[in-house]
Order: C-alpha cells, then structure tokens, then sequence
DNA sequence: GCATTCTGACACGCAACCGTGTCAGAGAGA
DNA sequence: TCTCTCTGACACGGTTGCGTGTCAGAATGC
C-alpha cells in the first residue's frame, strides 16, 4: 500500500494557498482570453500560457475548458443577479425608478469589467454557455415581472413580453459595450429604462 | 502546353447540371445539419457525407465550411427581408397592420424550415455568421423605422429602440420554434406585434 | 476499340487541441 | 545530508477537421 504524498508548504505558501493562486490565475487568464480574442479563445493550452503555468495545474482545477468558461458565467450572472437584487432595495415604489435602477445595475456590473461584458455579448455563442444564458435570461424576465414591473407572471403576454426585453436589452447593451452606438452610459441606461417602463401596463 | 480536359455529360446529365445538383445536394446538406445538430456539425466532412458526395465536390463548391454556412444564412436574412417587403405591399397604412403583417412574414418564412429556423437562432452562435446577423438585424431595424414605423431614423432614441425590439424578436421567435413557448402562431405574432405597436410614438 | 473524362473512394500530411505521463531539478523537512 | 514533495517543461498518443492528391473503374465520344 502506497500512501498518499504528505502535502508541503513551497516557498512559504501552503498547498492549499498555492491552488487557490493557481486557479485565480488560470480564471483571470480565461478572462483576459474572452476580453482579447473571444470565447473561442479560450483553450486550456491557451489559458495556460496566459496564465503562465503548465497544463498540469489547469486539469488540477477544471475537469476541462467548458467548466472554467461555465465558471466565468455563472458568476457573472450570478454577480448581475445580486447587483440588481441590492439596487432594487431601497428603491421607492415607483415603476420608473425600479427599472432605471435594473438597468442601471447591470450596466454598471458590466462596465466594471470590460472583459465581462464581452463574455455576456459570447454566452449565446458557445454551446456549453448558452443553457446558462438561457437560464439567466428566463430568470431575469422572472425577476422582471415580479420584482420590477410587479405584474402577473402567469400572464404568457407578459412572459413573452418580458423575456423579449431581457433578451432585447442583453443585445443593445452588448452592441453599448462593442462602441457600436453612439450613446452616453446615462442615454442608455434613460433609453432602454423607457421602453421597459412604455411595455408595463 | 497541355491542354484543358474538355467537359463532358455524363450519365445524360451535362457539366454544368451536374455541378449545380451537386452544390443544391451540399446546400441541402448543410440545412440538415443545421437543423439536426446545429452550426457546429456542419463540417466539410459531415456536409459531404450527409450529401452522399466526397470531399472533391465540396471543395468544387465552396472554399470552406465558413462558406456554405455564410450562403445559408445570406440566403435565409434576404428571404426574410423579401417576405416582409412584399407583405409591406398592399397593407394598409395603419401601423398595427404594418407591424402584424411584419411579423407575421417574419414568422411564416421561418416556420416553412425549421431547418432555417434553427439557423437563424444560431447566427450569433458562430464567429463567420454574426456580422451577416448585425447587418441584417440593423437593417431589420431600419427597415423598421422607415417602413413599419414610419418614424425618424435619425432619432437615436427610436435606433436604440428598434434595435432592441428586432433583437429581442428574434430571440422570441427563436424560442417559440424550439418549443419553448407555450402559445399558438397567432398569439405570437399579435403578442410581439403588440410590443412594436406599443413603443411606436 | 481506344483515348479521354468523370466519378467516388481513399490516402496523405498538416494543424490544433486534448488529456496523460515522465522527469530532472529546486525546495522543504528532519 | 538525505529523503520526499513540488514544480515546470516537455513528450506522447489520440482525435478531429482541414485541403490536396492519387487512382481504378465506369461512362463517353469518335
């Protein structure tokens, strides 16, 4: 019976910590190859090399490309989620306000990182994200009805409605973010705020 | 000098004819995939078995899968296009016609493929198809403006807003041919024709 | 019958990326 | 010092798709 390699520390840094970096690496690495050249881009071998380690730490911590990309999703909806989960609070009453404040939310969370907002514009892409994007999309129409224009979320016009303005404001703001519409980050936020308030009834 | 070989019928069928069944047998091909398997499947490879032809006629036809994929999709955005001019003629100047009779082509064109459906919600999913999908989709929308709408092109407020209904529309459609939607054809053309009425100014 | 074209099958070499494996040398610990 | 772990580099075999090339046999024209 061979017994398992007693983990070390290595230059000062715990086994543990020494992954915890890796991986922090190999995600940033991710992000900068989405930011730069596209979801496509992103290869393990790829990644490896921005990050500069060796192929051996990437399958150390992701099984294989599509579950480092569906990490790189998945918090970003999930970041998208809570940004506009805490700018609705404290939001009075008022339909107009609570939207601009959701629109506003995700703009901001994408602005953030340019980098994200081109993997949100890439989700669609790439098969391994779209169900998350899928997901993300319905949730949001969801989060829509309910929360934000507070109409009936059993109503199929509304259903329809909703999911063809989530799905409608992913693209304007993706096509914000590429520079191909000569708008200020207030108009858009102003514009986009008007259509979702024209569509509640 | 040697000299060019010299065409020949065969089989009763002349040169010409049988290139152009060959390519119609690729094009075909490439719409089974798309509908079976999505964008990606369509490979060299995977066209020419599909067709029943070998690789030689692929390339006889088209220098590259990025090829046939591009004229598969030229081919669905311009009869799309086409379906909604000619729907355009002979409607009444009212703008809920306009808008009905719009998406109504839209949505009839679409559903006589389901192949072509399919297609059409994958064009944002592969790198060589998304600018043949930008441009038609803003030419959708200007379409929209100056056709349906009937409203000022120039304004940036009503760009954004055309964008993001054409956008969203086809996210709909999309959606509604997969089967995600619960409602019958009708509903779903006065449902997405009641949004582009309700954002008309 | 004979030369030539046409067809379809298949063989190549190339490139990218995959996931695994090996290994020498640096570092840690006792 | 001696042993074990850790690291990073690289080799490897496998897969997929590419685009080109070759070739035997069928079809054609004369």
């Amino acid at each position: 019976m061979s017994s398992q390699p007693v983990e070390r520390p290595y230059r000062g840094v715990s086994a543990e910590d020494r992954r915890t970096v890796r991986r922090a690496k190999l995600v940033e690495a991710g992000l900068d190859l989405v930011g730069e050249r596209g979801v496509v881009a992103v290869t393990a071998e790829a990644v490896c090399a921005t990050a500069g380690l060796t192929k051996r730490y990437f399958y150390e911590n992701f099984t294989d490309r599509d579950a480092l990309l569906r990490e790189l999703v998945d918090d970003l909806l999930g970041d998208v989620r809570v940004a506009i989960g805490s700018a609705l609070d404290g939001v009075p009453d008022d339909v107009g306000a609570r939207v601009s404040a959701t629109v506003r939310a995700l703009v901001d969370t994408l602005a953030d990182d340019p980098r994200r907002a081109r993997l949100y514009a890439e989700t669609g892409a790439h098969d391994a994200l779209r169900t998350r994007r899928e997901e993300a999309l319905d949730g949001y129409a969801m989060l829509l009805m309910t929360d934000v224009l507070r109409v009936d979320p059993d109503d199929p016009h509304m259903r329809l409605t909703s999911r063809l303005v989530v799905a409608g404001t992913t693209d304007v703001v993706s096509h914000w973010f590429a520079g191909d519409l000569d708008l200020t980050r207030e108009q858009l936020v102003a514009d986009v705020s008007a259509i979702g308030v024209a569509l509640a009834p």
